[in-house]
DNA sequence: TTGGATGCAAATACTTTGCACACGG
DNA sequence: CCGTGTGCAAAGTATTTGCATCCAA
């Protein structure tokens, strides 16, 4: 399917934000690939048509677009690593504002099933994250 | 439950490591908190009784301890945010070696009753993510 | 003794911040 | 014009790398 400018102009005014041109660029970057790109990685795509369009931009609005919900942000951004000593099978709850980790042990999930696109890949295990807003941030 | 020395040692030795002071330190740490530490958290609580200990050693361990899989690495792809354009309801499978991202849109999953330990939590969406070694790197 | 492990410091990577200028409405 | 958005540079934090030394086997 094409992207129209003309629609994804009207996309980003209906969600607040300003139609400008880096980004309706950069918007239209994410939705015409089917990877999932870096803000350097969008950076990289588009720097030699727009050589004045800078990195800085990029990251403050896929920020933007995911907060309006326009466009997802996979995974919720810790600054650092995080670890977790205990490897029974269980899930987590993410805040996405203070990032705090919360274990869910009494979640059962039913049965998963290996979808085929993975035929060939080693499949370690698998954890369902639940992204939200904890009690102590949504006051 | 009490965790001794001597089963650490023996638990680093099954994996191929050398059961270095260092390492059983961390490892004892990590299995004895219940949160999900950083590196530098990790540090923090071990720097008052090993001096020498660096952060860098804590660093390497953590990963090779998830490597091996007597730990688990709660957020594979920390080190920059990906995005999404396709803001349809899907999954995801994640490369721990090479972070690939591959996309699971045939993936059914049944529906998720939402644990009491979250009775108080805004809960935005939840996302499957299955974790494993893709074709490509498992070679 | 010997190769893997550690500690230190420097280098790199990602993201955020501050601020002056530019541009859409 | 007004206020948001952008570009540039600098700062901040997390992690990795290079290398000399150390230590478990």
């Amino acid at each position: 399917m094409k992207i129209s400018k003309k629609d994804l102009t009207e996309k980003i005014r209906n969600c607040g934000l300003k139609p400008t041109s880096q980004r309706i660029a950069i918007l239209l970057q994410l939705l015409s690939r089917r990877d999932h790109p870096s803000a350097d990685a969008v950076y990289q795509s588009l720097k030699d048509e727009y050589p004045s369009l800078s990195l800085n931009t990029i990251y403050m609005n896929l920020e933007s677009f995911a907060e309006k919900g326009i466009i997802t942000k996979i995974n919720v951004l810790h600054q650092s690593a995080r670890f977790d000593g205990d490897i029974s099978s269980h899930h987590h709850f993410v805040c996405v504002r203070c990032k705090k980790i919360i274990d869910l042990h009494n979640m059962k999930i039913p049965k998963i099933k290996i979808p085929k696109e993975l035929k060939t890949a080693k499949v370690y295990f698998h954890q369902l994250r639940i992204n939200g807003i904890c009690e102590d941030c949504s006051n």
